[in-house]
DNA sequence: AGCTATTGATAATT
DNA sequence: TAATTATCAATAGCT
């Protein structure tokens, strides 16, 4: 489609693969968008990656279309779309906050007169709160992959623990054998302590 | 996107609305097909007209790639907002934000006259690269931080392996110790692995 | 990641 | 509707 045409078949090369679908999936991300907007339809695309990264959007909600689609037995739908909740706070929050810049875009020309003064401010409080939510939405999503990292320090540390305490009593059971030296070799240098956890929590703090 | 340039916003007039549904619904299904050939991916496309008609496409069947999508965490079930490159400083971005919000604020009534569309438009595009940027600058940092604890950990991991196989060392040379029965029970239990750290990377990736 | 030369998509028109 | 075509948008190949 540009400096040479190209056929299409399945791109071998990883690399040559992975920018094509990065630059496409956006641009196919942005079509559906448009289409929903200027078309007044209701779209769900969901695209997983070669890698199996999930990529998605919907105009309204993924789970919503699904459930409209499963809703129409005229048609050639034979399969039920499995039910759930969505309540996945953060998707929606991002969705909202996309509404809202979508939103401000919009703003452009003649749609001003269309908006009044009260409109336009809780334009902006939106935006605001939906930038705090998404911020917050995404420390906690943060921190919960911290919390599994550090406990799983925490576990490395206390066996560590055991295993030096064990070593201690072998080696003074059987006294000075050939391999002392080595296990004060292993004492020597001491872990390095917690502090530096600290720099993170005081970075975070910034966004609140 | 062509004769003439047009606005993304609700087409009024109703045949015309259909006529470009038509058109781009092609187009939109068309870079459907073309990503998943190219890029290997599984992709479902559904599309409802505003008149209630259903179009759908997927590279496997739509009943697959919903139920592959219903299995995974739903923190692996976000929107993936682009985030653009910058490299400002932390500092920077929060006070850029900052007043980008306060303009926003002052739109408010009497200060709407004084703005001009093109202003505004302006104002609407550097807060979502404004929110563009903290996030990614809020992401490094959080980066920073898990890189460190993921150093320790593997630190401790290796100091780990030294004294565990240290232990087997003198376990042998020794041969059965009142001890054997002992260090037996620290290797039973072996470290969880490594695979928790997946779930932590697909969901940090999600804000990247 | 950015940059352009090209191809591709499509708005207006017939 | 369907076809045409003048423009705008997307993107393949490079760096």
């Amino acid at each position: 489609m540009t400096r040479q045409k190209i056929e299409i078949k399945k791109i071998d090369n990883i690399t040559a693969r992975q920018v094509t679908f990065s630059k496409r999936r956006r641009g196919l991300f942005k079509k559906a968008r448009e289409l929903s907007t200027l078309c007044d339809a209701e779209i769900a695309l969901i695209v997983f990656s070669s890698t199996g990264k999930l990529f998605d959007y919907a105009s309204s909600s993924v789970q919503q279309v699904i459930e409209r689609r499963g809703t129409l037995p005229e048609t050639e739908r034979l399969d039920h779309p499995s039910i759930e909740y969505d309540r996945d706070t953060l998707s929606m929050l991002s969705k909202e906050e996309a509404n809202k810049v979508r939103e401000l875009r919009q703003l452009n020309g003649e749609e001003l007169e269309g908006l009044n003064t009260n409109e336009l401010q809780k334009l902006g409080e939106q935006l605001e709160k939906g930038l705090r939510r998404v911020s917050k939405a995404k420390d906690e999503l943060m921190f919960k992959g911290l919390d599994e990292l550090k406990r799983k320090r925490t576990q490395l540390m206390e066996e560590n623990k055991r295993l030096k305490q064990v070593m201690r009593n072998v080696a003074q059971e059987q006294g000075q054998s050939s391999e002392s030296a080595n296990i004060g070799s292993i004492f020597d240098p001491p872990l390095e302590d917690d502090s530096s956890d600290t720099s993170l929590r005081l970075g975070l703090s910034l966004f609140k």
